[in-house]
DNA sequence: CAGAGTTTTGCAGGCGCATGCAATATGACG
DNA sequence: CGTCATATTGCATGCGCCTGCAAAACTCTG
């Protein structure tokens, strides 16, 4: 942290003393909006030009009780949705003015360590995404005196935290729709980690729509949220005695793995069953998969996080906000055209 | 950062007058190591849990001037195998009692936005992976006495910087005596991003191993490091005169491209062409493209990486070291088996 | 040019914790 | 019980910067 060998960094009081003005002059000048002349400002900033100055953010943080450095809570993040996430939240934080501090949470790391740790750290505020205890930590977090924004997650269990998620259950909807429109008629749902409220938004909305319509869910497993889970998923439904004749999985990769499982048994998709995945990661749009998917207004969901954290920053309310972002079918190739029309 | 509400967040005073003690004493409980009596320890501690106390970093960041934060800066995530080094990274970082700021330098963030901010955060360290200008980065923040390593990327541009990174070149070496024993001869190289070492080191291992071998490089190609650029470059070397009968790829993600990109012109691989990738990132094993490829030892990398790390924060020193982990090639499905015993 | 209003400036006192040093308490020993 | 070495303590100061307040320097009127 010091400088290395001998030099000592340079300090406010350097430049205060190269500028000819007081240490107090040298913090104005660096503060937007503070009351100094155009005159000082710039002595001020062409001797710290000189020495290479620049302030000490955590001197700063300690007299201004603000870090100005954001928590990023994220689960597994080997879900290839989440990297493009964790880069674009970052960015947009750093375009706010504000540093990412990153934690995974999964395996043997618990939320119980990552919240003191957040703590200690002053963070200003924390975007909570995709782990199992969000709300608890969320709870934590918030009476610590921090933002709490959850991402692409409910809030369910707790009374007082803001979140930012897409409209899982109209997305489930609209999937039963779809594959009602096209004739099929044995629907199954591939689930994604059982507790977690995103899969269970969008298999109620999905279950509940096709029930609606007279129907009723075929089949049901669990994918576990990852590739292999599709895939094994995928083989258990196919080795029914009814086997669906199309399948709707909580999330792309899962819907990816579950492709792979139904062609590894020699399926073809969409001829013998229908996929949908939910997402629209990079991936579905590759050739080999071309997987009809909800896509998730990602722009929207990091805007309207980041925005509404640096508001409860900022303004130092925490009044409890809850933004839904609209969804929509992309349609590629991996559901039937039209299996009554012919 | 501060407490929600009115009331102010505990500090060491209070607990040190609910204990009947010092402010002293509170900072010595709580600093491993240091001179306190076990009564005085537990009676602290008892105080703490009763008010809810966690000492504050920040100000113990501008005491000990050390932050215990590093700086982990990546540059475009969305190449799959970065989300497991950061998740890995972060989490080792975390062990060791570090925390993890994340920065990602692409599109029009750059390196001169990334270093002065570092700086000012006072990071006790960085470890920078993929990016254009990591050595001049890696300099500026050297130079500001941070510890620095590069994470699989050579420093042939700077003379103090230490790396950790895997033998590109042998790995180059064999894969070219991989493709040439099985008889293949026209081999072709699909580069990633022309300026990064990495692709410059396998490219030079392959080509020599080539040209050693009495053979030449039959076509080369720049990939991007994407799945698009090895689409793309996949299309471009089928449509030569006579195209190339085996691709060595920069990475995975180039290599998965380049295979659908020759499967959507009707090629079959390994059968019409033989492709090898970099990296063993999941993907490479999933049923579509069973990619045999050139195996990194991440935990390997990752430990040395945070070791070395580590150890010139801990030490204070800053002794350029360089270690090199071996890799090894996995063989899968994408190679044809042997073209001259038949 | 005096006086009121406005802008700039420096001073001094924090922010919460770490730590060298001197003072005190504890323990060992004869 | 006295003496000296050792283990604990508290005091005071410092880490680098921010900011309320009052003083100083300008600006503008009449």
């Amino acid at each position: 942290m010091s400088e290395h060998g001998a030099t000592r960094a340079t300090t406010a009081q350097d430049v205060a003393d190269l500028a000819g003005v007081s240490i107090s002059a040298v913090s104005r000048a660096f503060t937007p909006g503070a009351s100094v002349s155009k005159q000082t400002r710039s002595r001020v900033m062409e001797a710290a030009e000189k020495l290479g100055y620049t302030p000490n953010l955590v001197a700063r943080s300690l007299a201004t009780q603000r870090s100005g450095i954001v928590g990023l809570v994220m689960g597994d993040i080997r879900n290839p949705y989440y990297p493009e996430v964790i880069d674009a939240l970052s960015r947009r934080l750093a375009s706010s003015g504000f540093r990412t501090m990153l934690t995974t949470v999964w395996g043997d790391v618990t939320v119980d360590d990552v919240g003191p740790s957040l703590v200690q750290s002053k963070v200003d505020g924390v975007i909570i995404a995709s782990i199992a205890e969000a709300d608890r930590l969320g709870d934590t977090l918030f009476k610590a005196g921090a933002a709490v924004v959850l991402f692409n997650r409910s809030t369910l269990a707790s009374e007082s935290l803001s979140s930012v998620r897409c409209e899982n259950v109209e997305g489930g909807r609209s999937v039963a729709n779809f594959l009602l429109d096209r004739g099929l008629t044995r629907l199954a749902y591939i689930a994604g980690v059982e507790h977690i409220y995103t899969t269970q938004e969008r298999e109620a909305g999905f279950v509940g729509r096709i029930t609606e319509r007279g129907h009723q869910l075929h089949a049901r497993e669990t994918g576990d949220y990852t590739y292999q889970g599709g895939f094994d998923a995928a083989q258990r439904l196919a080795s029914l005695d009814v086997p669906p004749d199309s399948v709707f999985c909580a999330n792309d990769i899962t819907a990816i793995g579950a492709i792979d499982g139904f062609r590894a048994l020699g399926l073809r998709v969409p001829d013998d069953i229908s996929v949908v995945g939910f997402d629209d990661i990079e991936l579905a749009s590759w050739p080999p998969y071309r997987l009809t998917t909800v896509r998730q207004d990602k722009t929207a969901l990091i805007e309207n996080t980041v925005g509404m954290l640096v508001q409860q920053i900022r303004s130092g309310e925490r009044t409890r906000q809850i933004k839904l972002v609209p969804v929509a079918i992309v349609e590629r190739n991996s559901v039937v055209s039209n299996r009554v029309a012919g």
